[in-house]
RNA sequence: GGCCCGAUGGCGGAGUGGUUACGCAGAGGACUGCAAAUCCUUGCACGCCGGUUCGAUUCCGGCUCGGGCCUCCA
């Protein structure tokens, strides 16, 4: 039995599908104008969770996961205009096209890295504009839009629940609002469906000429297209609460008033950077792909963003992805010695029942990651070392249903990198040197000869680790083949 | 100004009407030629003021503080 907290409701529910052999879900993808920043991956690898638990509960045929790209967008025609400006001669749509293609190849790579799995349907804005216009003209035909100086406006006072969901009145906004009216505006919260493009602009024609979606209207063609009416879940970050997901309900619910369109409505809390909101002025803004680069693996990032709950804020910190690091380190070891076959695959089936029961409460992922902890502690400390015992199994099963799979670290990838790399100079007979000098030093007590080879792989960057079953050598970031020259 | 959310040990972070998880850091120990790693043990908390209750960190009200949204934003 799944709970979900529903923001419509402001109540944590018990989850029952409309179509338990077709649950489906739709969540807000991203304006690919850019990279992804860090914000981004949050609600990613949130609704991530949900997707392999519905997949887990109904069954991996029975749920239909769709999420959007918005590839028609004023940003992405301003990055365009820029390079226009830059000097780039090429015309304006295909200045588009390039940039939103290779944003969507980025978001793919870099949520790949979060171990997020693709959704079945990434429908792209462009490819939806014929069912924009059907439900524009559709909500036109019954008096819920108008349309006026080749725009098509949404007549907010036309839908009563309008505010519902964020719990806003309409009067309460206009008071407040700090957006200027256009004068055409026959209320000033009314917002655009349609709006004309002029120029080079990226526009289709349509009965008010030619022109392009707003935004909002976007999501709603494109979820009743691929899900129909009504659906399970509406997935997407907190800030798209208001004003997108209101004007979403309100198109949808006039499109189609016999209809529930999404019944469960779930937002994720924002992400901090070091205790303060991630924002371009402050200059803590930075992309999925630079911690990529910085060598900080997506799974450690997925990590800190399981820690904690998804409707609280997450806090990006330094100290909290040296926990992440210092526990994959501990599961990648504990897969070395403790599995026969390291490179064994997991498929998440045979999950433990604790951490199925935590993400059953609307998505406890930081007591599923208590509970990993407490099975990794077990399974390491288990007096019976024998190789790839059940427990074991579980543990790494859990693992892989959480989305962790590689259970790589900076670290260990370097480590993989620099010893391909090494070609020159064969670490192994260096650790050989140092494991014979050592026995030789713990017969005569005399460790002088040790401790100088040791600096010296150290000083060459080396970290070295020595115990009774052996010597290890670790390159280290500071790494330089030069410096072991003169130990040949 | 309007609306929403939160406040748990040094830090992070679950949960509960009555014995308060867990992680990191700290302390002690085992192991170790040194160091590291690992393992064992362990100290430390429920913002303030009222109310309900036999009993509240947990429920209700007020206060204070913090965060977010209202403008493109996940």
């Amino acid at each position: 039995m799944i709970k979900l907290h529903n923001t419509k409701t402001r109540a944590k529910e018990i989850f029952t599908p409309i179509d338990p052999d077709n649950v489906r879900m739709y969540v807000c993808g991203p304006t690919v104008y850019d990279r992804a920043h860090l914000g981004n991956g949050r609600p990613v690898v949130v609704f991530d969770v949900l997707y392999r638990l519905l997949r887990h509960v109904y069954g991996a045929d029975h749920v239909t996961y769709v999420r959007n790209f918005t590839d028609v967008d004023d940003k992405i025609n301003a990055t365009a205009l820029a390079r226009q400006q830059a000097g780039d001669a090429r015309p304006l749509e295909a200045l588009i096209r390039e940039r939103t293609e290779e944003t969507i190849q980025w978001y793919h790579d870099d949520m790949d890295a979060l171990g997020a799995l693709r959704p079945n349907f990434e429908p792209r804005a462009t490819e939806y504009i014929g069912p924009m216009v059907a439900m524009i003209e559709g909500l036109i035909a019954s008096g819920h839009a108008y349309a006026v100086e080749g725009h098509v406006l949404f007549r907010v006072r036309s839908y009563k629940n309008y505010g519902a969901l964020s719990g806003r009145s309409i009067d309460d906004m206009i008071a407040g609002a700090r957006v200027e009216v256009a004068p055409y505006k026959e209320d000033p919260m009314d917002f655009v469906l349609w709006k004309p493009s002029s120029g080079d602009e990226p526009g289709w024609d349509s009965p008010w000429g030619r022109g392009r979606p707003g935004w909002h209207i976007e999501c709603s063609a494109m979820s009743f297209e691929l899900l129909g009416p009504s659906f399970d879940i509406h997935g997407g970050g907190l800030d798209l609460q208001f004003p997108h997901h209101e004007n979403e309900i309100a198109q949808s619910c006039c499109a189609h008033p016999k209809a529930s369109f999404a019944n469960v409505w779930m937002h994720n809390e924002m992400l901090q950077v070091e205790g303060k909101k991630m924002s371009k002025s402050l200059g803590n803004f930075f992309t999925v792909r630079d911690l990529l680069e910085q060598g900080v693996v997506g799974e450690v990032i997925r990590f800190v963003f399981l820690k904690t709950h998804y409707r609280k804020p997450t806090d990006w910190t330094e100290s909290e992805r040296e926990v992440a690091v210092h526990h994959l380190e501990n599961w990648n070891r504990i897969k070395r010695h403790r599995l026969s076959d390291p490179a064994r695959d997991f498929d998440g089936s045979r999950v433990a029942p604790e951490i199925l029961a935590a993400l059953e409460d609307d998505l406890n992922t930081p007591l599923a990651m208590t509970h990993i902890f407490r099975m990794a502690n077990e399974v390491a400390s288990a007096s019976n070392s024998k190789l790839d015992s059940d427990e074991t199994i579980v543990f790494f099963d859990s693992l892989a249903f959480l989305g962790f799979v590689k259970l790589d670290t900076q670290k260990a990838l370097r480590r993989t990198a620099i010893e391909n790399a090494t070609v020159e100079f064969d670490l192994q007979v260096l650790s050989e040197r140092l494991q014979d000098l050592r026995a030789t030093a713990m017969a005569s007590k005399n460790f002088q000869a040790v401790d100088a080879l040791k600096a010296d792989l150290q000083a060459a960057g080396i970290e070295v680790q020595m115990s009774k079953s052996g010597v290890s050598l670790l390159p280290t970031a500071e790494f330089d083949p030069a410096k072991l020259e003169s130990l040949k």
